[in-house]
DNA sequence: CGCCAGGCCGTGT
DNA sequence: ACACGGCATGGC
């Protein structure tokens, strides 16, 4: 599958953002929003000089929840954001470096410990911002194993199902070279990002790919 | 106008 | 353990 997106729809030069942090940000703020939302929030953090650590810190969360509006969720997301300012600062010493550094397992067990902090965003987090070799799953994921039948059926949104798709992914790159994992997996969920919002609009604008029909909601199951 | 978005969490069984 | 709503807001 990985295959055919990467000749489908070439590279896709994830995460769209310029530092670590703004993949931070971007993470809790696309949570079952849309990214272009997304763009408006990071705009508007942008013109308050809030896209590093320094500018959420210095933010009350009143005002971080009016700059983040346009993308939905505010009274859990702004605390939220704030609170893992609150971990690098207790933790690691406010800096982001030093929480890059931490080993891949038990910092996801930190960040799944936070408000506002699930498996996809922490996952996110680990591979997108500190380039760990973690694989992200995501719901276009979920329906697309799900309708190709490649796990059993029904396990879905909960701690379990997420984990099948997690370690489905890492079976299907097990015989790739361990040192491209971070690259592969960083590749895959983009390409299946990309896949999914062409075909889950109005109109799907991905015609000849393999996947086409398979990412809307109300799409029926493959045979 | 109605559906849905790159989830997460609290509650009820 | 697991399904099921609710959560805010805006695009299409």
């Amino acid at each position: 599958m990985h295959e055919w997106l990467v000749t489908a729809c070439g590279p896709q030069h994830w995460w769209p953002a310029n530092t670590p942090f703004e993949v931070i940000l971007g993470a809790y703020l696309t949570q079952n929003t849309a990214w272009k939302a997304v763009e408006r929030s990071l705009d508007n953090l942008k013109r308050a000089g809030a896209l590093t650590l320094e500018g959420i810190r210095a933010l009350p969360v009143e005002r971080l929840r009016e700059l983040i509006r346009p993308s939905g969720f505010v009274t859990r997301k702004a605390p939220a954001i704030k609170a893992f300012v609150a971990l690098v600062d207790d933790q690691f010493a406010g800096s982001l470096k030093n929480m890059a550094a931490t080993p891949a397992d038990p910092l996801r067990a930190r960040l799944l410990a936070l408000p506002g902090v699930g498996p996809e965003t922490a996952d996110a987090i680990l591979l997108y911002a500190f380039g760990k070799a973690v694989p992200v799953a995501d719901e276009y994921l979920r329906r697309i194993a799900e309708r190709h039948r490649l796990l059993s059926p029904a396990p879905s949104h909960n701690r379990k199902g997420y984990d099948a798709l997690t370690r489905l992914t890492r079976g299907a790159f097990a015989s790739d070279p361990p040192a491209s994992h971070a690259g592969l997996y960083n590749e895959f969920h983009a390409l299946v990002v990309a896949v999914g919002k062409a075909h889950c609009g109005r109109k799907a604008n991905c015609d000849g790919c393999p996947l086409a029909g398979d990412l809307r909601r109300d799409a029926d199951q493959k045979p």
